[in-house]
DNA sequence: GTTAGCACTCTAACTAAACGAGTGCTAACA
DNA sequence: TGTTAGCACTCGTTTAGTTAGAGTGCTAAC
């Protein structure tokens, strides 16, 4: 069967309408609106048709129908369009963006907060992986007489420290050349890199008057670079998955969060999407616990190399089109951001904020 | 009327039951346990007079008896014994604090954990208002041509830093120069003090020579100072209050959530309770989203000074002796490493570790 | 002071009936 | 041949009524 011109009218309308109303959509109902002249009896002909085609369901024979996730995909994929966000709306996404600039975790965490804000769903953002991040400089700088501080600055401008306790006397030359040495062996290497690659053995052999020190030292080193590597999620607006009508069953409540607050699990999930805006519908989710929602993330990247994402969560049922929208806005303002990393916001978009207020 | 002791044993009864088993105790179940020697009747009548004084609730006339919040009260004041932990739950609480050690942030993050998994209850971790930690020194770093490191140490330990973008060029000499400068200046200071004395003012004319350069660190730095104020909330097990029957009401369990999640107030009502060990029972909570809970504080210290609070969120009808030997335990431990602070686990609690698994 | 006995209360679980929204089908119409 | 009106039918939701069971409160006897 061909999904004729009128089908497809229908189809939208059904969507856009169960979008609004999260009810199920009689004929009767669709008749009604404006621009449609056939009556309740030809819609539900064709209705008819596209249940058959799997783009419609039905919860119960008195119902009326609902969008599947195949729908949703069609839609999603050709009917919606994608307008672009209005002055306003911008203006008010790259200003709060821009209200903190403390640190890079401190941005990602907020994008996530203003997202869920803005979209009333549950958000996440996630910090970029960090594995390509290459070390550019090693420092340790004398504190106490027993406490240095190590350091490590990677390309990507993050700045990593540790403090050391020296279980033996150090000299503030001596700290000095030990760093030498590591920026010297370290520098230009990834951090996995640096991580695999045993260069220690070889380094500690060299070096053999501040061994002691080195045996301080570079355990914490280690230590430093695993922590480099690992990867934070954010997640904000968790009640609001309660919105969702699948989960007014506390149990099955229960188990979602309990799967969204598993941090490690989640940032796998994450990690494994491809780059890009990328929208999974219902079942199209690997994830069982995931089939009754939609997911919508897209990437970000640092300095034009590592690549974090961000996105929503919500159910299948959401406003893709003003979403997409919205979550590619920010994206672009968060690459942008981290472009030009700190140089005191180029004040890139921050534009006409005059009298803008928040209304969602 | 007074408790009698009859009255009391009753009493107690009631409240271990209903902690196990979450449903009202009946006279019937209450006289056929071990060493009650009464009949039901004889309990009924006890029941109503604690019933009148208070102490007990009955949900509906055809239902046993509820332990009240002010019944809970007399428990953990006076009832309960506090048995110490054994030594194999010491051994696995002390173990999987010491798992990871990278950082500060990650220990009281996974101290939270913890919690919530041997308690399976909402946990959370706060980490110390620092507004009385005194800076140590300043350091300013090359990186780039135009970017130095910014970095903090303050007493207790806490290294914070900042990459900052330089519109002037500067030399090593001059960077040298300011972290002197900045170090006499602020060392020995508080954290707020450094923020609320204008001590910038003197200082700018003091040193024109470099006042392009202070211009573009100071900013920084004070952006800095205040994100070292900044108190961070871990929480965990967040899913666990489902298992609170009071919110098995899908937007009762909403509304919880999003106090929960709401950081920064629920930081601030931590903050706000008493040091050291605080139960606080039902309606006994200010707010009226928590008087379904009891909540249970305790607070560590970093470095025998800043205070750090942890603790977790529950029925009323928790298991309070058990749980208050669980984070009193946490604490001391807490208190402990970071009092060593980073001296490689001088082992104090490790002990015996072979065959501990880890039921509940 | 303690206990047995019994009427009483109230919830939870189940069943039945009424309601209503919406369908599917048939037959008539343009 | 596509469209529409009409109507019987389905099925979930709501309301009311019934029953069973747990537990109480009270009274009277021990």
């Amino acid at each position: 069967m061909e999904l004729s011109e009128r089908k497809l009218k229908i189809l939208q309308a059904i969507i856009s309408d169960y979008i609004k109303t999260a009810e199920p959509v009689g004929s009767r109902t669709l008749s009604k609106k404006e621009g449609f002249d056939y009556s309740p009896a030809t819609i539900r002909n064709e209705m008819a048709d596209l249940e058959e085609m799997g783009y419609l369901t039905h919860p119960h024979t008195s119902a009326g129908r609902v969008p599947s996730d195949k729908a949703y995909r069609l839609y999603v994929n050709e009917l919606m369009d994608r307008p672009e966000l209005s002055k306003d709306e911008k203006a008010i996404i790259a200003n709060r963006l821009h209200e903190t600039t403390v640190d890079f975790e401190k941005t990602i965490a907020h994008a996530a907060s203003i997202l869920s804000e803005i979209t009333n769903l549950t958000s996440f953002a996630m910090t970029p992986k960090k594995t390509e991040d290459v070390i550019k400089y090693i420092n340790l700088l004398p504190v106490d007489e027993d406490t240095v501080v190590l350091m490590i600055v990677s390309e990507s401008g993050k700045v990593s420290n540790k403090a050391v306790k020296m279980s033996v006397p150090y000299t503030d030359d001596s700290l000095e050349l030990l760093s030498k040495t590591m920026t010297y062996n370290y520098k230009g290497k990834t951090v996995s890199q640096a991580l695999t690659n045993n260069i220690i053995a070889n380094f500690e052999t060299d070096v053999v008057a501040m061994s002691g020190m080195a045996e301080d030292v570079m355990p914490n080193f280690m230590k430093t670079l695993e922590d480099m590597l690992n990867v934070n999620l954010y997640m904000e607006g968790l009640s609001n998955i309660f919105d969702i009508p699948e989960y007014s069953d506390v149990s099955k409540a229960k188990s979602f969060i309990e799967m969204l607050t598993q941090k490690e699990e989640m940032t796998k999930k994450l990690i494994e999407r491809d780059d890009g805006i990328t929208v999974t519908i219902g079942d199209e989710n690997e994830d069982s616990n995931l089939q009754d929602c939609s997911l919508i993330t897209a990437s970000y990247s640092v300095d034009g190399k590592l690549v974090g994402k961000i996105g929503v969560i919500g159910p299948t049922r959401m406003k893709y089109s003003k979403i997409t929208s919205i979550i590619e806005y920010l994206t672009e303002n968060l690459t942008d951001t981290f472009k030009l990393e700190s140089g005191e916001s180029t004040d890139n978009d921050k534009g006409e904020n005059e009298g803008v207020n928040e209304d969602e």
